[in-house]
DNA sequence: CCAGATTGGAAACGATCGTTCACATCCGTG
DNA sequence: CACGGATGTGAACGATCGTTTCCAATCTGG
């Protein structure tokens, strides 16, 4: 494990922990095994630190979701389960992702909206073909309050267990709040009433 | 509008804008139209801002839900209102209340986290009745994917507009989001089939 | 009008912040 | 061995942090 692999792994587990801003470089650093100056041998700013963690999660979550599926239904749910299980594989990056997108400085902030917004849209389609009839805004807050769903074990209290099944539980339930959008559109040939 | 109210609706805003750590006491005192010191004159520190935050939070969020209703359907329906109404009529709050829980100084958090317990047993007690069989943990969970669910709109960015309806949307995925729970428990007395 | 309490401002405190700089160490390559 | 680049340390920087102190202004009740 590199060293610039090390910072990050820190940065992780202390960005989920306390906070971006209360976090100093000092604290990622020594988690590190280094001293806070070595930090920019790596890394030009702590804010750097923070887009380089933004890029690895895209990275991961584009990785699981793959191709889209043929079928909507499947589409829809191989997104599910991929959200869900990459929130489980990688809590605290979870946890960053949904807390400190704010922190993100404005140099780097255009970048990750751009690719977060590539990832929201494969939802949107999946849902409008779905669930045709939505307007643009519903769908977004549709996929808004999914992802909220499927990302939900993140508040959980730290010391608490994390329950087994958990995983298809959140598959199920995101699938069933998906269920009030409408109706699955008619098949394309006349076929089984 | 006292000086005390002032200096807690700018702290409402400017947490929920930046965060706890990310404002300073002088930005949110000269938000409230005086210098930095004063804030000692109404606030003995700035975690005590925040403990007053919360504490005001939970208050506005009892006041809403009232005294439980007999149907356990009627129950939960009333629990999704009153939630989501909290949410979209106290957005700032509503972000805060998501992010800044670990922010909060050890000698509020127990207090806090006591007053959300009781909301969360309320929940936890409304799900179990209508959907018996659960485990506790299956129960929170379902709750805390609920909650994340109704108050997902916080997390859209702040420039994009909030969309009509959005309240009874939220409603209607979150009660569609408990179905797979399983089926409603018999009646008391042998009745209708 | 005056005593006392309330409220606010200016300045300063020690601490911590992100960052830079000068210097030491290590390591692979000639 | 000599050398240059990569890596790390310790000290220091200006800035900002939460907080305290001292003093002035304002208000309130007798």
């Amino acid at each position: 494990m590199s060293r610039e692999e090390q910072i990050l792994a820190a940065a992780t587990r202390l960005f989920a922990e306390r906070s971006f801003d209360g976090v100093g470089v000092d604290a990622i650093a020594a988690d590190a095994g280094v001293t806070g100056s070595a930090i920019y041998r790596h890394f030009s700013s702590k804010d750097e630190i923070l887009a380089a963690l933004f890029d690895r999660l895209i990275d991961a979550l584009l990785i699981r979701i793959g191709e889209p599926a043929d079928d909507p239904d499947a589409e829809i749910d191989g997104l599910i389960a991929a959200h869900v299980e990459f929130s489980i594989a990688h809590p605290e990056l979870t946890i960053i992702w949904g807390r400190e997108q704010a922190a993100l400085a404005h140099v780097y902030r255009a970048n990750l909206q751009r690719r977060q917004r590539a990832y929201v849209d494969r939802w949107i389609q999946a849902l409008d073909t779905r669930y045709p009839g939505l307007s643009r805004d519903e769908l977004a807050a549709a996929v808004r309050a999914t992802h909220a769903l499927m990302t939900s074990d993140t508040s959980r209290p730290a010391s608490t267990r994390r329950i087994a099944g958990l995983g298809p539980l959140l598959c199920s339930l995101a699938k069933a709040a998906l269920a009030p959008l409408g109706d699955p559109p008619p098949a394309r040939v006349a076929g089984s009433s």
